[in-house]
DNA sequence: GCAAAATATGCCAGTCACTGGCACTATGCC
DNA sequence: GGCATAGTGCCAGTGACTGGCATATTTTGC
């Protein structure tokens, strides 16, 4: 009677999926709140785990490195931004279309998101470590992204370049209209939400063609 | 009367810097090796040192990690590429600008560069962790490479995103004008030198346009 | 409810990249 | 030759990460 597995049919997942879930934010949540407090490299992860109250070898079934834990929030962001480029269909121009598709992703992330996202990409900003891991991420992205658009394309991205070229001017104004919302947010009190990441994002978009043709001649103050 | 410092003028460096080279160079040569032979972690920090016959505390002198003396081409690399930028005036358009940089960053290298880059690039091909550190190190490459254009430049690049993106797109076209360049490799017998190099990023720059205007009505093999 | 199969977890011992501190040694300068 | 200034080696330690096996906890079939 205790432990029903579908006492209601209110729960989707089993009750073991669903500890295992329960761990796993347990794990990013204290990590993330105990990297902020005291810095990354000051936290070793038999800390961690011992506060959380799980083994290190339980540690490294969830998570495969510590950086990962750290930046679990982005990889949420990531996982979804690419899960959207798979499933949509293309039409269209290619850079509106993923511009789409990461507003998409954005908006499809739990309402807690946007603050976690914000304190592991502050945290990151000031440690080398997590900036590398970062990056790296990112690269994996840009190979997902390209894959995912690669099948709706007859040719293969090796002998067009463009496809690969466009995917990494999506993936540069994302990365940069995420840097002026941060940056954003540290100006004003305002907590910023994921509305206003999307619209910065959105920004750096629009200055792409004017990147392209940018000259020393005509200096960038002419906007 | 066996070791004068400077028997005659024909050693511009002082004795003791030309030994730090040549330990500097073993290490990474000796290390590339090694690493080709039998495999990036099959091979230890500590098999490595005693084969050059230094103290594993001397080679965190020379390099901070196992991947950074694996990489050590592309640094070579990467370090005259933000020289020339930083060195050059620019004039006329940001992105042909960079090109020229690129070029003759390439062709100011000693000859024998081309197989050591093509040889470290390969196994980071297959090497995820190298992966990883040769994406931080492209981000590194970026940053520099903002900073040294921005001072031509009276606004700051904050306010301003184009310049950032340019910088970016630079790299997206270096980055896959590369990967091309060492598929050719692979597949043609030819061990392909600085000229081709620079021939394919030269092919990616000019897909720059087109990749940003790309769309799925009209798929790209209309070139 | 209960055994059996499947899965998750914990413990232990080990490897390896990397670091601080200090003594030692070789080079450059006079 | 002698002194200051490096570069180097040794040692002991930390901390991330892993393999193997025993243990606990669900789930499944009855």
């Amino acid at each position: 009677m205790t432990g029903h597995p579908n006492e209601s049919e209110g729960s989707p997942l089993p009750l073991r999926e669903r500890k295992k879930l329960r761990t796993r934010r347990s794990l990013a949540d204290t990590a993330l709140r105990m990297f902020l407090e005291r810095g990354y490299h000051e936290v070793t992860l038999e800390e961690l785990v011992s506060t959380v109250e799980v083994s290190m070898r339980t540690f490294f079934r969830y998570y495969s490195s510590k950086e990962e834990v750290a930046m679990a929030a982005e990889n949420e962001l990531w996982d979804g931004y690419a899960d959207e480029v798979a499933r949509r269909q293309i039409t269209g121009p290619v850079l509106a279309h993923l511009r789409e598709c990461y507003a998409s992703a954005v908006r499809g992330l739990p309402t807690d998101w946007t603050q976690r996202y914000l304190a592991c990409r502050g945290l990151a900003a000031r440690t080398p470590a997590l900036r590398v891991y970062h990056a790296g991420t990112t690269q994996d992205l840009q190979l997902r992204i390209v894959e995912a658009l690669e099948k709706e394309f007859d040719t293969d991205s090796r002998e067009d370049v463009r496809l690969r070229l466009a995917a990494d001017m999506a993936l540069a104004a994302v990365r940069y209209g995420t840097k002026n919302w941060m940056r954003a947010n540290r100006h004003r009190s305002r907590p910023g939400n994921a509305e206003t990441l999307i619209a910065e994002v959105a920004q750096a978009f629009d200055a792409l063609p004017g990147a392209l043709t940018l000259t020393a001649d005509t200096p960038p103050d002419t906007a």
